[in-house]
DNA sequence: TTAACTGCAAACATTTTGCAACCGT
DNA sequence: ACGGTTGCAAAATGTTTGCAGTTAA
């Protein structure tokens, strides 16, 4: 059973046919898609969703801490799962491609600088926008 | 002089008089404003600006460089003068008040987690959110 | 002079909402 | 049974565009 799955039963939500669809979707989607994505990956699934239910249910999920936003430097609001590991993103700038990755450091170092100025960490965005070193000229 | 505005003439942009009072709007907001409240203090200055222009001439300065867009969570996007020096941003969740800060080490960090990955990074987006210690419960 | 700019309103894109029908618990 | 959920279409937002008139260089 998908962990996302998991958490609404916890949450003790109704689990229509059209959230189903959606959360498989989601537990499927390792490549961050945004609304209209989501909503045509689910239409393929059931035909009939319509794309008032996909915005209400990414809606309900967000706010009930199941998948994050994310607004990368493309404009459009993308979606994940909310992982088990808190991480942050690399964006290849050449094709959207998005990395993921941890890094205690910078954890560690951002606290402390909102410490220094005045401030309680709770929340941040680290985003990287690079180029394969390879393709460098 | 201001810097923006010393940037226009570098590029020969024709300076019309809207785009000299959006020029003063935005070189003195220190608070980061987005679109709507740009338009509302040029209204002040002249009340004839459309916010057509003001959305043209918003995007014309951030395609030249001239100003940064950013889009803390909340949700709106802001716009900033590009400053000489690069910082980050810290916003205080409780009133969305932007501190800016410096800090080398985080940025070299960036960078070298960056070439780990197998690329160069070419731009980041770093934003820490946090409430003010002293009004810790 | 004239190519670029402006205001206006219409068009567009994205997201939300009202409502009657529907469905999971 | 019934309170929450759905699809639809309309409304609300936020942003862009077509156009005829205006203006900086």
């Amino acid at each position: 059973m998908s962990s996302i799955l998991k958490k609404c039963n916890e949450l003790g939500l109704k689990m229509t046919d059209q959230r189903k669809v959606i959360v498989e979707v989601l537990s499927n989607s390792k490549d961050h898609p945004d609304v209209e994505l989501v909503y045509k990956r689910a239409s393929e699934i059931d035909k009939n969703i319509g794309i008032a239910t996909v915005y209400r249910t990414i809606r309900l999920f967000e706010e009930n801490k199941i998948i994050e936003k994310h607004e990368f430097k493309d404009g459009r609001f993308r979606y994940e799962e909310v992982p088990d590991e808190h991480h942050d993103h690399l964006i290849d700038i050449r094709n959207g491609k998005v990395i993921e990755f941890q890094n205690d450091e910078i954890e560690n170092l951002q606290k402390r600088v909102a410490q220094q100025l005045g401030y309680e960490l709770v929340d941040h965005r680290l985003e990287l926008y690079g180029i394969p070193i390879k393709d460098k000229k």
